[in-house]
DNA sequence: TATTGTTATACTCTATAACTATA
DNA sequence: TATAGTTATAGAGTATAACAATA
C-alpha cells in the first residue's frame, strides 16, 4: 500500500464559503466583464486567445454562481465525470488528464473519498488505487450534471445547437500541430 | 497623492524564473493536455465551458512558452495593451477592465513601473493616477505584441482567417443576456 | 461620506522536490 | 532503478477588509 496518511491530516479538510444560489437557467446572467464601454481593446481584439480568455472567465464566474453551493468547481466537477467514466482510474493518470501535477489530484480525492464520493480500491500494483465513484457519488455526480448543464445552456443561450457545434469544432481545432 | 509607498516594499520584487524560449510560429506546439487517448469524456464532450476551458488551458501553455523569457503573462500583457490604448486610465478603471479587484493591480503596476515601462502621472484628482506608457514601454510593447502574434497565429493555425474571425463571434456570444 | 490607492491577510491553485512503499 | 502516491514547501493569483489621503 501507498504510503499511510495520518488521520490529522485526513480531518483537516477545508470547507468552503457557500456561494450564493441561482435560481434558473432564464436568470440574469452575471456577465462578469466582457467587455466595458469606452475602453480601446486594441490588438486583443484580434487574437483568438484574448477572445477564449475572455469567454472562459466570464463562463467561471456563472459556473461558481450556480455551483458554488455544491462546492464544485470545474476542476472537481471535471475530475468526478473522468472517473466515472473512466472507472479504476490510477491517480497519476488521472493527473495527466486534467493537465495538473500528481500532488494536486491527492487533495481534490481526499476531499471526494471524505465525502464519500469516491473510493480508492485496491489494484494489483500495491503501489497504486483503482478510483471509483459510490453509490452516493454516482448520485450526486447526476445532480451536479444537471445543474452543470443548465449553467451551461444559459451561457451559451445565444447559440443555435448548430453553433454550439461549430463553436466546439473550432475549439478543439485550436492548438492542433500539423505535424 | 494617494499614500506614499515605502522604498523597502518597492524594492522587493519579485523576479519570476524565465521560462525555456521557443523558436518560431512553426515550432512545435506543447498542446498541454488538449485529449488523452482511451479517456472517455462523457457530458464534458457536450458541454461549451468544458471546450472553451480545455482550449484556454492550451493556448495558456502555448503563451506562457512563447513569452515567459520576457516576463509577461496574458494578464500583463493585457494591462500594457489597455494603458497604451487608453492613456489615463486609473487604476480602479484599469481594474474593472481586467476583472479583478483594485489591490490585485498594484503589484502590476508596481513591477511595470519600476522596470520602466509605465509611469504613474498626476490627474486632476489628487487621489489617483494616470496611467502612461513610457518611451521604453511603448517599444517593448510592440516587441512583446509581435510575439504574442507569432503564437496567436501558431495557436489558430489549423483555422482560416474566416474560421478565426467565426470563432470569436462566436465566443463573444457566450454569456450575454437575452435581456 | 465616498472614492482612490494601498496594505495586510488569507485562501486557492499549482509546481517542484524529496520521501515511502512498493515493483 | 523505476513508479505511485504522499508530503512539504513555495510561488503566483485573487479576494476581502481596513486604512490614509483626498474629494
Amino acid at each position: 500500500m501507498p504510503k499511510q496518511k495520518t488521520d490529522i491530516l485526513k480531518a483537516q479538510t477545508k470547507t468552503r464559503a457557500a456561494a450564493p444560489k441561482r435560481q434558473s437557467s432564464t436568470a440574469q446572467l452575471p456577465t462578469f466583464n466582457a467587455r466595458i464601454e469606452g475602453i480601446e481593446y486594441g490588438i486583443l481584439d484580434e487574437l483568438t486567445g484574448y477572445a477564449v480568455r475572455r469567454a472562459q472567465l466570464s463562463i467561471y464566474a456563472d459556473f461558481s454562481a450556480s455551483l458554488g453551493v455544491y462546492d464544485i468547481t470545474p476542476q472537481r466537477f471535471s475530475s468526478l465525470v473522468i472517473v466515472g467514466n473512466n472507472p479504476g482510474i490510477s491517480q497519476t493518470r488521472l493527473a495527466e488528464v486534467m493537465g495538473i501535477a500528481r500532488s494536486g489530484v491527492v487533495a481534490i480525492i481526499d476531499n471526494f473519498e471524505q465525502a464519500g464520493l469516491l473510493e480508492r480500491q485496491d489494484s494489483g500494483d500495491r503501489r497504486s488505487y483503482n478510483l471509483h465513484l459510490t453509490k452516493e457519488g454516482q448520485k450526486q455526480l447526476e445532480k451536479y450534471k444537471l445543474a452543470v448543464k443548465e449553467h451551461d445552456d444559459r451561457v451559451s443561450q445565444q447559440l443555435s445547437v448548430k453553433e454550439r457545434q461549430q463553436l466546439r469544432a473550432l475549439l478543439g481545432k485550436l492548438c492542433i500541430d500539423p505535424k
